[in-house]
DNA sequence: GTAAGCTTTTACCAATCGGTCAAATTATCA
DNA sequence: TGATAATTTGACCGATTGGTAAAAGCTTAC
């Protein structure tokens, strides 16, 4: 009698593991394309190369494969912040913050998409998430900047909106790809759009906050 | 025998008018807030107080909808650039910018995200758009803003990029306000965020193009 | 008032949705 | 090799989807 997902062993298989992997791959295709609701079981399905009972077979359902890519790009999403770092100078941790956040951008798109529809449908999923661990770790950063304003490093500014401006200005290039191809037209067809957005985004934010290139 | 749509008359009927001004409101509440393929007819009736047959008696199909309702958002979201004026000095006209699109952040959350929406997810309805209309009025105004780097009067920057960071930082306290709020907590449970996000911002743009203020 | 056209409703449809079930197939290991 | 467990399949289900047909009800102009 098959148990289904492998309740009697406590190992995971082989074949378990290959397949999730799949499927959690092509959910982030589809998921990040076409949000939670405008995307079926099917079309995972389809694009994990298997069939749809075969695919429930290993996630019970449609949200659980939501939930578990949701989890797993939260915590990459956070990394760069986390690694803001408060012995490190203003100038090197923004500047590798905003350079860190871009690379994200243009090599995990699909991440910051799947991300993105979530927050803008509700965040029904992972609003703890964003109250909880998100906010605690901003709350950190956010005192590790408004102490760099006391001690005159960088200019007095509200270190909330700092990080919202550094987290949007960045993400636009991957939620927003159309529109920045739409607009820069043919002249930016590879990825010269990432080098330039590097250019003006670190001369904005250094001389935004008064911090003296050495 | 009814002819649907009221195809037999040229002018339309003040009921007309009425109901299909209801169905356009109510599906801005439902397509903002699920996207296209989220939504559904009946939540679209529902919300407009009317059946789903009745409904589909003056838009043939949800499509046509959403196409009505893009139309009309997208010509309401390119104003402030449009009002964007080469006559003016680069501080008062990047100073009303901002503060326009906040403002439009602020007021009309939902046309915001539909838009969001719409281009998260490919803009599959309004590519020409945007490759059209609103690439021309961009490459109009980037070399407004690139007299003003020649004059002297703001730092040399990529226009377009310069652009874009407004769009984005504005559009962010819209598109992702339930993670504004979350980062936030309940200390800003007001709209007083806006006005910390127009000081700041002010500010970070004021300060990163050495804009010197009067 | 009445007839023509406009609006609304009731009943319905085929397709697709997320998901189940039992049987068939394949892999694993003693 | 054989038995046991893991995997895959095809057939199916009720609910919901976008949309239609036709008739009933309502407005409006004459």
């Amino acid at each position: 009698m098959a148990v289904p997902r492998a309740a009697k062993t406590q190992r995971r298989t082989r074949i378990q593991e290959e397949k999730e992997e799949r499927i959690l791959e092509a959910a982030l295709d589809v998921f990040s394309a076409q949000g939670f609701r405008g995307s079926t079981i099917d079309q995972i399905a389809d694009a994990a190369g298997m069939s749809k009972p075969n695919l429930l077979y290993y996630f019970r359902t449609k949200e659980a494969i939501h939930r578990q890519l949701i989890d797993r790009v939260l915590s990459t999403w956070l990394e760069p912040l986390q690694a803001f770092d408060a012995e490190g100078s203003p100038e090197s941790e923004i500047r590798s913050y905003i350079r860190r956040k871009l690379e994200m951008a243009r090599d995990f798109p699909r991440e910051s998409r799947l991300f993105a529809n979530e927050v803008l449908q509700g965040a029904p999923n992972i609003e703890d998430e964003l109250k909880g661990p998100l906010k605690e770790l901003v709350d950190e950063k956010a005192e590790v900047i408004r102490a760099w304003a006391r001690a005159g490093k960088i200019a007095r500014c509200d270190p909330y909106h700092l990080i919202f401006s550094i987290w949007s200005t960045t993400q636009h290039y991957a939620d927003f790809d159309v529109q920045v191809r739409a607009v820069l037209g043919q002249k930016q067809a590879g990825e010269g759009r990432f080098e330039d957005a590097a250019r003006f985004l670190e001369q904005l934010f250094m001389d935004g906050l008064r911090i003296q290139a050495k």
